[in-house]
Order: structure tokens, then C-alpha cells, then sequence
DNA sequence: ACCTGAACACCGTTCAAGT
DNA sequence: ACCTGAACACCGTTCAAGT
């Protein structure tokens, strides 16, 4: 996902005084960069008020507190996500699989996501939600269906994408393993045997494809 | 779900010197406790050496941080789901549901458990998945198929469980109802309709019933 | 109007000192 | 061996004072 350039121009010499004062989304867009480079504990309103050569208190004047700014990070990632739109019924399956490989990607890129949700990402969330619905209530998908679809893929969406994103030592990767083999005993090779080396987001559409079929009408 | 009965006796009038030691479940029973009461911003430290009569720099002792002890709270609520257990292939479906209900509740009691979730809860989780995986697959149902139903039902659980998890002011809640409404338009009616008053856990258990059926071979 | 930055009340974490 | 609690380096948040 592009990052926008930085939105303020910084003179090279502090200047006291009143300053052009900055738009909610140039912080919102600092604090998304700086999530993406040192993780979700590095968004703290002090290294923000840093990297937009400012002081700690000014941010308050733009956001409640730090939930908020959290929030509205959340919310811009969502904002970037496409809704399916109605086209044929033939598409349908391939669009929403497709969403799913797409918020997916997002997750992938900021798998900090759910630590930061709050309303504002709330409510972008359900227009988008309400946009898939629609779309597939238009190609003839009963209301219930339709909601639990959508469900369905941005929920698994949102799961496979934040995967790997524990940290995992190579001594608990092994013990996570073992444990797995000692519950699954001789099925191992059963399980081992479809995952062929393909391309990941391949295996991911095939997945999704898989449950979408499963519950279409 | 239950909370254990504090495990420590602590005396009427603090005395100083070597006390028995608590066990890390103790301390982590403890922690559990004062999240479900608390929220999961009042799980500090202090809060819970203050709880359990101890000096701060006592819990180092028994956790690396917080994140630590975070993750252990997030296992122990995890290790109460009991996964599924082969017994007949007719009862599979009734079976995966109910791990579905049981583990809504357990999210809809802990709804921050994917805020605090860490490395040890994953291995909890991942000892839960390959018994339902076994089970399954003894069922008849390949390894592939098997990941995904449990993947399904794992994450809408978790969804479904957090849905109202996010507090929301009635004017947000308000906000978020309009924007879905100029999105759907008079789709609203058939979505509504379907909505009468049914027990949750009922219409959840249908849901779930609903994705199984379609993803079962 | 908007920003500054000291002040305050909290944190997690460490570690010499006690018993 | 285990706990204490002061000390340190951070936080978010507030607000009188500047320009």
C-alpha cells in the first residue's frame, strides 16, 4: 500500500511562532508510517509529535487521545479496501474472491490492525460491508446468505493475513509443532501431501473459492 | 466461565520476610480476574501486585513483561474450549457447531483476547485445532477441507463473539446505522425481515450449521 | 488562533538491599 | 531464595504561557 509523501514542509530551522496548521489526515498518515516501520508500540503521540517537528501537546488539539489516533489509522487502512460492486452473476464469485485476496493483502501489510480498532475504523468497515451485501443481494443472494458470505471471507481474510504475524522463536515454532504431531500422530503425511510448493496467494484464492462455492445458493 | 478462588491466604497485617511462593497461575488467575472486572487497560503490574499484596518488582520474577503475562491470560481462557472428538460422522455437524457456540461464548465473556493474544496462547490454539483436524479427518474429511471448516468456524466465532465489543455512543451507533442505510437503500426491508426475535445463540448455531453444511464434503 | 513545553500522574523494568 | 521498593526512563494528558 503507497504511503502518501510527507504532507508538511519542514523549515530547517525551527521558527517560533504560529505554523500552517496540519490536517487530521497528515498525522493519521505520519502515524500510519511509523507503525509500518518500527511495529504498533512505536505510535506513541511523543515520537509522532517528533517526526512532524511539533510539540507533545499540540496532537491533543486533533485527537481525544491515542485510541483515537489509533482508530483513525485503522480507519484509513480500511478506506483503502474496494467493496465488490454488481456486475453479472458469473462474476460474483470471482469478485468476492478477489476481495478476499485484497483485504487479505492489506492485513498482510499492517497485521496490527485489530490492537488499533476502534468505532471510526468500525464504521468504515460496515459501509464496505454494506456495499459487498448489496452487491450480492442485486445478484439475487438472500440478505442472511449474503451477510454470513461476506463474513465468511473477511474474517478468514483478516486470519490468514495476520498468521505469521506472532513472532515466533525457532525453539516455540518446533514445540508448536510438536504438540501438533502429537494430536495428529500418523496423519501427518495425509497432510503434508497437498501442500506443494505453490505461490501463496494461489493457494489463498483456491481457498476462498472453496467456501464461497460452498455458499452461494 | 468460572474464576478460581484466590489462591493465595494473605495475611490480616503485612509482615515482611520470605512468603510462600505464588505459583505463575495464581498470578495469571488473578489477571484474568481483573480483566473480566477491569477492562483489559486496567491489567498493569502494579494493579494486580497490588491485588495479590505484593511489592512490583516481585512479577518479574514470574513473567519476562507484560506482554508475558498477557499472553498467558489469553492461553489459560483458550485452554477451557474443548475441541471436537470423532465419534460418528452424523454427529460431526452438530459437533462442529457446538465448538462454534462454545467458543462465542468464550470470546464474548474475554472479548479482548485478540489484543493480549502472544506466542503461548497460538500454541494453545494450535493443540486445539489439530484435535478438531483429527477428528475430522478420522470423519473422512481430507486434511485441506478439514483446515479450512475449522478456520471457518474458528474465525466467525471470534467475530461474531467481538461483534459488540467496540463501545459506541449512541450518536456513532447512529452514524454507522445512516451510512449502511444510503449504501443498502431499499434493500433494508428484506433485511430486516429475516431478523425476528430468535434466542442469539440459536441464530448463531444456525449460521454455523449453515457454513458447515456447505463446506463438508 | 495555534503551538510550546513544563508538570503531573501514571506506566514497565531493573536491581541493590533487606529478611 | 525470595521479596522490597526506590530509581530510571519512558508514557498520555493537561494547561498556563507565549507568539
Amino acid at each position: 500500500m503507497p504511503i502518501a509523501a510527507r504532507p508538511i514542509a519542514k523549515p530547517a530551522v525551527a521558527k517560533p511562532g504560529p505554523r500552517p496548521r496540519l490536517s487530521r489526515d497528515a498525522i493519521v498518515a505520519c502515524a500510519l508510517r511509523l507503525m509500518d516501520r518500527e511495529g504498533p508500540e512505536a505510535l506513541t503521540f511523543r515520537a509522532v509529535a517528533r517526526e512532524l517537528d511539533l510539540a507533545v501537546g499540540a496532537l491533543s488539539r486533533y485527537f481525544r487521545n491515542l485510541a483515537d489516533l489509533q482508530d483513525e489509522v485503522a480507519a484509513k487502512v480500511m478506506a483503502g479496501v474496494r467493496p465488490i460492486e454488481f456486475r453479472t452473476k458469473r462474476e460474483l464469485l470471482a469478485q468476492l474472491a478477489q476481495f478476499g485476496i485484497d483485504l487479505l493483502e492489506s492485513t498482510e501489510d499492517h497485521p496490527y490492525l485489530a490492537r488499533i480498532h476502534g468505532p471510526a475504523s468500525a464504521a468504515v468497515i460496515s459501509r464496505i460491508s454494506a456495499r459487498c451485501i448489496k452487491a450480492m443481494m442485486q445478484a439475487g443472494v438472500d440478505a442472511e446468505r449474503a451477510t454470513i458470505i461476506l463474513s465468511v471471507v473477511m474474517n478468514l481474510a483478516y486470519a490468514w493475513g495476520t498468521r505469521d504475524a506472532i513472532p515466533r522463536s525457532p525453539e516455540l515454532q518446533a514445540r508448536i509443532a510438536a504438540a501438533a504431531a502429537a494430536e495428529l500422530g500418523d496423519l501427518i503425511p495425509q497432510m503434508t501431501k497437498g501442500a506443494a510448493n505453490i505461490d501463496p496467494t494461489t493457494r489463498h484464492r483456491q481457498w476462498f473459492l472453496l467456501c464461497i462455492k460452498g455458499l452461494l445458493p
